[in-house]
DNA sequence: CGAGTTGTGTACGCTAGCGTGCCGACGGGT
DNA sequence: ACCCGTCGGCACGCTAGCGTACACAACTCG
C-alpha cells in the first residue's frame, strides 16, 4: 500500500499543490482499492465522494433507454470523477465503472466541497479539467458518429494504456464492445485486423501493444488531439 | 429595436437578477444583430465577447479533418455563448455559426469576466449552464451514435423552435444534413417521412410545424430529457 | 480427467446510411 | 418573359455495421 502524499503527488490534477493546500488534502482523504466492475455512481446518484485515481482508471458511460450504452470519457491518474461536485451538483449524471483495478483518492463530497474555496490551486486545476472534460465530450460525439471501430478501437487502447501506464491490459471483446457501443463481432474483426497489422497482440482477455507509434497511426487523430488539449489546457499560464 | 432592459429579461440565464447585478450587466452589454450564417467565433479564435442570444439562435459545431462536420449544442434564448470565459479560458473550441437571426446581448470578454466575481447569482446560474451543457454533450454523443435521422431530425427540429420561438422554421435540407452529420439525400427520406406523417410541411427552405407533440412521438426521447435536465438543473436550491 | 464456462472466430442475411449524380420544379432577378 | 440558381425528389450500387447464431478452443473447477 502506498503513502497519501505519494498518492497525492501522483494524481496529476493534485501533484505538485502548494504544500497548504496538500496538507488540507491530505488531512480528509483516504486511499480506497477500487476492484474492476465496481460501480462507483449509478445515474441520478447522490455523489457522497469525489475520487481520484492513482492507478485505477473508471469509465463513464451514458445510458439511453435502459439498453444502449456508449462510454463518453475515461478517468485516470489525469483526472478524477465527480466533477459534477465542483460545480456545486451532487447528483451523478453518468454511470461510472471501473475499467481497471487499483486505488485511488477518495474524499467526502462536503468536506471536498469545503475545500475547494480555500485551494485556489487545486480549484483552478479542476476548472481546467473541467474544460477539458467538455471539449473532449464535444470531440468524442463526432468521433464516434465518423470514425470507424477500427481507429476508435485503436483509440480507446490508446487512451487505455496512458491510464493504466502499462502495456498490457485485461480487456475481452465483449467489454470493448460495451465501451464503443458496437457489436462484440464488430470488435474482433477490428481486432483482428490490428493484430495482423502487428500493432496488438492478443489473448482470451488479455491485450498486450506491441507498436504504439503504429497504434496511434491507426487510431484517429483524435486521440492526439485529446493529448494535446489536456496539455494545452493545463499548461494555460 | 428593443430596449436592453427588456433584452435582459428574455435572455433566461439574465432574468430576474437581483437590480444590482442586472445594472452592472446592463452597464457593460450592447444589442447586436446576428445574420443568418454569420460565424460567431471560429476553433483558435481568441474570444473577445460573449454572447447572450434573445430571439436568435446559434449552433456550435466540431470540425474534424477540415471536412466532417456535426453540431453538437445549440444556445438560443435559454443560454450563451462563450461559456469557456466562465472557466476562465478565452479559446473557443468550436465553430459558433448564427442558425436563425435576431439579436444578442453581447459583452466584451473582460468585462464580463470582470463582473462575474461581483455577480453571484449571475456566476451560479453560468455554473449550472455549464452543467446543463456538460450533460447535454454526453447525451448527444449518445444519441448521434444509437438513433435514426428521422428521430434525430424531429428532436432537432423541436430544439428549434424552443429557440425560434415559433412553428415556422428557416432550414434547407442541406443545411440539416450539414447539422446532423449526414447526407443531404438522408434528411430528404427524413422529412419526407415526417411529412407524410402530418407533422411538419415544407417548401423550399420553409418549415412549418403542424403538430408538436406528434413530433416529440417521432424523436427520441433526448428532447424531452434535454428539457428536464434544463428545468432540473436551473431549478436546483 | 471431465464438465461447464468463458472468450473468440466466423458466417448468414439484413438495414441504415453513404457517395454520387441526375432531373425537375420553383422562384427571384433582370 | 425568360434565365439561372436553388431546392428537393429520386435512383444507383456500395459499405459498415447490425442481430443472430453456431462452433471451437482454452481455461476453471470439481
Amino acid at each position: 500500500m502506498i503513502s497519501i502524499s505519494h498518492a497525492i503527488n501522483t494524481n496529476r490534477l493534485l501533484a505538485d499543490l502548494p504544500s497548504a493546500e496538500q496538507a488540507a488534502l491530505a488531512a480528509c482523504c483516504e486511499i480506497v482499492p477500487l476492484a474492476f466492475g465496481e460501480v462507483i455512481y449509478q445515474p441520478t446518484d447522490t455523489v457522497t465522494y469525489a475520487y481520484f485515481p492513482i492507478d485505477s482508471f473508471v469509465s463513464n458511460i451514458v445510458i439511453l433507454n435502459n439498453d444502449s450504452r456508449l462510454e463518453v470519457t475515461m478517468a485516470g491518474l489525469e483526472g478524477m470523477l465527480g466533477i459534477a461536485l465542483v460545480l456545486g451538483f451532487n447528483k451523478a449524471p453518468l454511470l461510472a465503472v471501473v475499467q481497471g483495478a487499483g486505488v485511488a483518492l477518495r474524499i467526502p463530497a462536503t468536506q471536498f466541497q469545503a475545500l475547494l474555496p480555500n485551494s485556489p490551486t487545486l480549484h483552478q486545476r479542476l476548472i481546467r479539467y473541467l474544460y477539458i472534460v467538455m471539449n473532449q465530450l464535444a470531440n468524442s460525439a463526432a468521433c464516434i458518429h465518423f470514425h470507424r471501430i477500427e481507429e476508435r478501437l485503436a483509440r480507446w487502447l490508446l487512451m487505455t494504456q496512458d491510464r493504466a501506464q502499462s502495456d498490457h491490459l485485461q480487456l475481452t471483446h465483449e467489454f470493448l464492445a460495451m465501451m464503443l457501443g458496437v457489436r462484440r463481432a464488430g470488435i474482433t474483426l477490428a481486432a483482428l485486423a490490428l493484430q495482423q497489422r502487428g500493432l496488438i497482440r492478443y489473448h482470451r482477455g488479455d491485450i498486450i501493444i506491441l507498436n504504439r507509434s503504429g497504434l496511434m497511426a491507426a487510431a484517429c487523430q483524435c486521440y492526439t488531439h485529446d493529448c494535446t488539449l489536456y496539455a494545452n489546457a493545463m499548461a494555460t499560464p
